[in-house]
DNA sequence: ATCTGGATTTAGAATTAGTCTAAATTCGTT
DNA sequence: AACGAATTTAGACTAATTCTAAATCCAGAT
C-alpha cells in the first residue's frame, strides 16, 4: 500500500498552499510512522514528546487541514475517530479482543462488476468494507470463545 | 428485511428478564417507526414529544440494554452514532448530500466464498459494507457534481 | 537590519455527546 | 397497605472536539 515520501508531501502541501511548519510536519511524520491509525489524542501525545507545548488546537488544527488537502483520511472505527495516511481506498479489519485496525487490501472485495446504482437507485461512488473478528495475535492465544 | 412485532418483542424482553416498561416501549416503538437509523437525540426528542419529562439517562440506559439484549444494533456513520431495528445482517449507503443513511441487502455483496481468513491471517466474523454516494433523491436532482 | 501584516500557534473557555450519581418514583409481591 | 427491587429523573461530571482572543512567527517591503 502507497505511502507519501517527504518528497511528495512536500510537493503536495506546496501545490494546495499549504504552509507546512514544524509542528505540522512533526504530526505527518508521526502518523506515516505510526502503522496503526492513531487517534488525536495519541498525535498530540506523541508529538509533544518531540516537539513539547504543541497545543491540542494546532493537532486538531492540522489532522483537518490535512485532511481537507486530501492527504490525510479519516476512519471511524466504533464511534473512534483516527487517522490514516494511506491514500489509496482500501478496507479495514477490527480486532474484537485488543482493538486493533489493520488495513485490508481492496482485491480481497472487490467492487461488484459494473454496478453503479444499487436496487435502491442509490448511485455508488465509493464503499467501504469493515472486517471484524480476532487479529492473527488474537486469534493464536488458545482458540478462545 | 425482518423487523421485530411486537409479540416479537415482548417474547424477547421477558425472556431475557427485560422488563419492557412504558419508556422503554416509546423507544423501541420509535426506533420501529423510524424508517432511517435514529441518532440518541433523535430517540430523546420523539420519545418526549408522545411521553414527556422522559429523561436523556433513561434514552441512553435504555438504548444500551436493548442493545446489550440484542434487540438493537448500533451503527456509527461518519463519526454519528445511530441506532438500528432491523437485527438481520446488511449494509448501508450513505448519501454524500443529504446524509441519509439506508439499508442495503447483504446480497449486493456476499462474503467472498470461503474465506474466513485474510491473508493477514486475521480471522473475520462478520464483515459490513458502507457505499458512499448520491441517494435517488439527491442524485436525481441535476445531475449535480 | 527593521517594520509590518497575515498566517500560525497557544492556553484555556465553550460546546457536545454520553455516563454517572443519588434521590424520588414505580411496581410486583406479600 | 407495606416492602424492596427495579426504574426513572435531574443534574453533575467527563471526554472529545471546536472556538476564541491574544501572542508569536515569518516572508516580503522598506
Ligand atoms: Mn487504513
Ligand atoms: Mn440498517
Ligand atoms: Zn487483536
Ligand atoms: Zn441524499
Amino acid at each position: 500500500m502507497r505511502r507519501l515520501t517527504q518528497q511528495d508531501l512536500d510537493q503536495l502541501a506546496r501545490s494546495r498552499g499549504l504552509n507546512l511548519t514544524p509542528q505540522r510536519r512533526a504530526i505527518v511524520d508521526f502518523l506515516h510512522s505510526a502503522s496503526n491509525h492513531p487517534s488525536a489524542e495519541e498525535v498530540f501525545a506523541e508529538v509533544n514528546r518531540r516537539f513539547p507545548m504543541t497545543s491540542r488546537a494546532t493537532v486538531y488544527n492540522t489532522l483537518n487541514l490535512l485532511k481537507a488537502a486530501g492527504l490525510l483520511h479519516e476512519v471511524f472505527e466504533d464511534g473512534v475517530s483516527r487517522f490514516d495516511p494511506v491514500l489509496d481506498p482500501h478496507h479495514h479489519f477490527v480486532c474484537r479482543a485488543c482493538g486493533k485496525v489493520e488495513d485490508v487490501d481492496r482485491e480481497i472485495m472487490p467492487a461488484p462488476a459494473g454496478r453503479k446504482l444499487l436496487p435502491g437507485k442509490q448511485r455508488v461512488e465509493t464503499y467501504e468494507v469493515t472486517f471484524r473478528g480476532l487479529c492473527a495475535a488474537c486469534g493464536g492465544r488458545a482458540e478462545q470463545q
